[in-house]
This record gives C-alpha cells, sequence and structure tokens, in this order.
DNA sequence: TAGCCCCAAACTTTCGAAAGTTCAAGGAAG
DNA sequence: CTTCCTTGAACTTTCGAAAGTTTGGGGCTA
C-alpha cells in the first residue's frame, strides 16, 4: 500500500522530466540522453523511454528515430503558430464557456483568481525564474475561466496548447516584463467579463493576453535562445 | 538499410494495433493483455509497452494503472462530446483554411475529392465493415478541405478528433445507412463551397456532416454495443 | 446461508544487458 | 589540400526474465 491509487514509476519520471523542462532546467533544443536520464532520475532506461514517449505525445518533446530525443525547440516561427492556435482555440472555448457554465463553475473562477491573485510572481530565491506555485496558480485559473464548457476535449486542446507555451512563458521572464504592462490588472479584467457574462468582451481580452506575451518575445529576441542547462 | 528513413519496431507494432482498433478487430471496450499482443504481433512486451502508450495519447486507447490497458469504450454519452468537440474546431478550422487557403491547396482538395469518389464505401469482401481505402480517401479529403491554414497544431487537434470518431463510424456502418442520406452529394457540396470561398456556408455543410452521423447513431443504437472480437 | 479471509494464478511493471545503428575522428588515396 | 573510406565509441532499440500487484475462487467462521 506504499503507492495508493494509480501512481506507477514511470509516472514518477515523466512529473519530473516534465517539471524540468518547463521550469527551463533542461534547455529547449538540448539533447535528451538515456544514460544521463536514468542516472540522473534514479530509474532504468526503459522507465525513461516511456515517460520520453509520453512527453513527445504532449508535444514538450520531439523524437527523431534512431537518432534519440529533444527537448522542443523555440523557434519565433512556431512561436507563431502556438499563438495563433492558442488565440483560436482558447477564445472558442471561453466563448461556450461563458455561455454554458454555471453557479458553480463561477464560483470555481473566482476562488482561482483569489488565489492567484495572492501568489508572488517570481521565485524569492531564484528571481531568473518563474516561481513553480505562480505558474501552477495561473494554469488553474486559466482552466477555470475554461471549465464550464464542460467539454474533457475541448479543455484537454486547451491545456495542452498551454502547457506549450509555458515553455516560452519560461523564457519572457528573463528578458523582463513590457515596461507598463499589469498582467494582474489582465487577469481581473477577464474573470469581471467573465462573470458578467460578456462573452465577446471576454474572448477579446484573452484574445490580447495571449498575444500580449507573444509580441513581446518575437520583438525582444530576434534570435534563437542558447543557454547551457 | 532494411529500414529504410525513420521506422522503427515499435512503429511497426504501433501502427498495425491502431489499424486493428480502427478497423473493429479488436473490439470497444475489451481488454489488451500484453502477453497475448506480444504473442499477435510478434514482438516483446517491452515493444507492445510504448505502442500502447502512443495509442493512449491518441485517444484510442485508455489506462489503468497496474489494471491494464483497454481499447476506448464507446458511449452516447462520449460520442455527443465528441461530436460537439469536432463540430467546433473542425469548423473553426476550415473557416481558417477557406480564408487562407492558396490555389495549391485548392487543387489539393480537388484531388482528393475526385479519389474520394472513386472508392468503392464497402469492402466488396467484408460487407459488414468499411474499406480500408476508403476511411483512407474520407480521412485525406477532409484533411485535404482544412489544410489550407497552414498551422499544423490545429491542424493536429482535427485529425486527432476525426480519428476518434472513426471508431464510431465503423460501428455506423454495421446499423446501416440513413435512409435517403447520400454522403457523396454531401462531400460535393463541401468541396464546391470551398471552392467557391464562401466560409460561413462551407462551415453550415461540415457541421451538418458531422451531426449527421452522430445522430443516426444516438437514435439507432440507445444501447451499449457489446460484440465480440 | 451469508460474509470474510487467504491463497494461487494471471497479469503488469521494472530492470539491465545484448544487439544494432549513427556519428565523427583519423588515415589513406587521388 | 581535398575527398573518401575505415574504424571505434556512444547511444538507441529490443528483448526476456524477475519482482510486485490485482483478481477471483475456495474454504472457514458466524
Amino acid at each position: 500500500m506504499t503507492k495508493s491509487g494509480g501512481a506507477t514509476r514511470t509516472d514518477g519520471i515523466h512529473q519530473a522530466l516534465r517539471a524540468d523542462i518547463l521550469a527551463g532546467r533542461l534547455s529547449p533544443g538540448g539533447r535528451l540522453k538515456f544514460p544521463d536520464l536514468a542516472d540522473r532520475y534514479k530509474v532504468s532506461v526503459g522507465a525513461t523511454r516511456e515517460a520520453l514517449t509520453r512527453l513527445v505525445a504532449e508535444g514538450l518533446v520531439v523524437a527523431r528515430p534512431r537518432l534519440g530525443y529533444l527537448v522542443r525547440p523555440l523557434s519565433q516561427r512556431d512561436l507563431a503558430e502556438l499563438t495563433q492556435a492558442r488565440v483560436e482555440i482558447e477564445s472558442l472555448v471561453l466563448g461556450l464557456s461563458v455561455r454554458e457554465g454555471d453557479t458553480r463553475w463561477e464560483a470555481d473562477a473566482v476562488a482561482a483568481h483569489h488565489l492567484l491573485e495572492r501568489t508572488p510572481y517570481r521565485d524569492p530565491a531564484d528571481p531568473d525564474h518563474l516561481a513553480d506555485e505562480w505558474s501552477q496558480a495561473h494554469a488553474a485559473f486559466h482552466h477555470a475561466l475554461l471549465a464550464g464548457c464542460g467539454n474533457q476535449r475541448l479543455l484537454d486542446a486547451a491545456r495542452s496548447l498551454r502547457q506549450e507555451a509555458e515553455l516560452y512563458r519560461q523564457w519572457s521572464v528573463s528578458i523582463g516584463n513590457e515596461p507598463g504592462r499589469d498582467v494582474a490588472a489582465e487577469h481581473r479584467a477577464l474573470l469581471d467579463a467573465v462573470l458578467a457574462r460578456d462573452a465577446v468582451h471576454a474572448q477579446e481580452l484573452l484574445r490580447d493576453h495571449i498575444a500580449h506575451t507573444a509580441r513581446l518575445l518575437i520583438s525582444c529576441a530576434p534570435e534563437q535562445p542558447d543557454q547551457a542547462g
């Protein structure tokens, strides 16, 4: 009964690996060698393999048959594509959510926003990176906004794209925030529009919210990032 | 040089397994045991494992930790959710495609339609199931319609949902087609609207096209399918 | 007779090594 | 000096068995 519910060993390395990638501890474009990983996470090659297979499905890792796995590389072109996909899909789902969500959903959204508001943006111990708690609260807030639609497949599609964007977000914090931007205010406005059941306005705000970071990254970083992890 | 390009052993069983599931040779809800599969496809347990992991990511198989894998079960509730997701996402992508697609895209769509039109619907040797060629041509046609948008992530999202729907389509052919329905005419109308760059009309036609089969299934099969494979 | 516990079989998970492939450096020929 | 071939090391892929977990049945108790 050491592992209650359904937690297998592969789940362990899977989550650890995902956390390390999203936190920037494994740099985009970097190779993921089985000997290194198996040693780092104290599991066998087989377990590592399955974890990587899952991460490929999530879009965080790319596989080249017989040539190994690597952390998904970042590029402006890819960011542009990802941003378009997010704008289209997240605003679609938000529209459904605002129209179909019930009171319980409203309450969850308010709660998630409250939590996000009180969570520090940067890690006090490591100001170059986002605080893990903030990333988590941020993801939870956006998920809560969309959850009203009640369609698991649509929610999964949106979550998958948002997770990929997390890779870029991590990069954005190191080049500093846009002067005059107030992310907290954007979240507040988004919540207000949602609670007012103003789907069109909420979609507009969400579009801007998503496109904002993307624009910042594209303008500030004309070249590929190349940091060693 | 026996395996040119990048075809690994796991790819083999992965595709074979997917084909068997989509063709109904492995029945929805049925368990997928490692000993059986490893024997059936002449590979080791490890390879089978990785193939199943991928299929889980594709949504064709569900995993219950320590309890084994099974082919995704079918249900009316799930079909309704899947249909809504398809209607929303495919019509969204079709709209983008019609607005952004170039001439090359038009040509590909016409070609795909031509191919679909000349492919027999049922397998002459096995009239209870769809012909594999038709399924393939059908998927290619719908993909061609959406491909104009040029966004790989949006295309993947649409393809993934359509592949899941394939499970249900397989089921639909066995209960017979709706009287008076002319699928070929629907495809023709869809192509015409797309070529005329009438996004709104094309979206409307696609919505009906998707919802049609779903409605048929829900009305004709009030209970769970339970066929042995 | 109903309910509970224990045991055995079947299956999933995990592992580490063997087999096969790619990449790059070094040397030989033109 | 350049190009091609050889050779070796590092890595990926594949496998089959050992270890651990769940399930179902049989027997015991109330």
